[in-house]
DNA sequence: CGTTACATTTACGTAAACGTCAACCATTCT
DNA sequence: AGAATGGTTGACGTTTACGTAAATGTAACG
């Protein structure tokens, strides 16, 4: 099943994107739509792209930072060196977003400290209110 | 001890932010610092409310957030209604970040999931090159 | 043939939080 | 006096990931 190629519309559904997000993609070169005539066609390899941009994007990865990535497994996915910069590539992503949790549990923490004395001020003027 | 008014270098090293951040602090009236002539002089108040600042920054509140609740603070911090305010929009906050911290997990999670995968591959090529 | 729906390109707009000049004033050291 | 130091006010620049508007095209429906 070859799975017909997809129109901009079917995409952005299919992915919940909006066309302005294909659009801009393609002109960041991260997809390379076909053309019928002037309309985009997605083709399959696109939509396997599209899936690891916003894979990435969850990951927090810049799109500049997916795009080298998505080159980078296209130029030679095979070869181990390019293996080792992409894993590394993670790896540091993943110290980052481990550095940004412990930061934000810190200020949950503190947050939470924050809103305890919160409530005993309201509580005291709830009752002085009485 | 009064401590005297600090310019806008000493705040800089005291506080570890730039003088543009201050000036741009004073522009967004979240700081009121007095003049000397043309120099700023911050008081007491204004490290007071700059301290805040950079708290609510960490908690990841807008400055536009922080503007708010300084001013909820300082109108009438003695009314129970601005107290509630203040509070709930704290929790809400709080909140936001519990569920960015979820989705911060997930990712951590998956990503970790990839390189494991990752791993995998490369100890195969190093197997095969020998 | 007219309307409706959806497509395209180009280009400017947006948001946040400052950074980075430029040009100038005011001390103050030498 | 000249130079260095530090302060001031604009005002434009930066970054990221699109949003939005304008003008135009194309294709199917009835």
């Amino acid at each position: 099943m070859p799975e017909k190629d997809m129109t901009i519309r079917e995409m952005c559904e299919t992915f919940d994107v909006t066309p302005r997000t294909l659009r801009f993609y393609e002109s960041k070169e991260l997809l390379f739509p076909k053309r019928d005539g002037q309309k985009r066609l997605f083709t399959r390899r696109d939509r396997a792209r599209l899936k690891l941009i916003l894979r990435g994007k969850r990951f927090g990865f810049s799109l500049e930072d997916i795009r080298q990535l998505l080159d980078l497994y296209d130029r030679d996915g095979t070869h181990e060196v390019q293996l080792t910069q992409t894993y590394d590539l993670a790896r540091k992503r993943l110290a980052q977003m481990e550095d940004q949790r412990a930061e934000l549990d810190e200020a949950i923490g503190e947050l939470k400290e924050q809103l305890a004395k919160g409530a005993e001020m309201i509580a005291a003027f709830q009752k002085a209110a009485e």
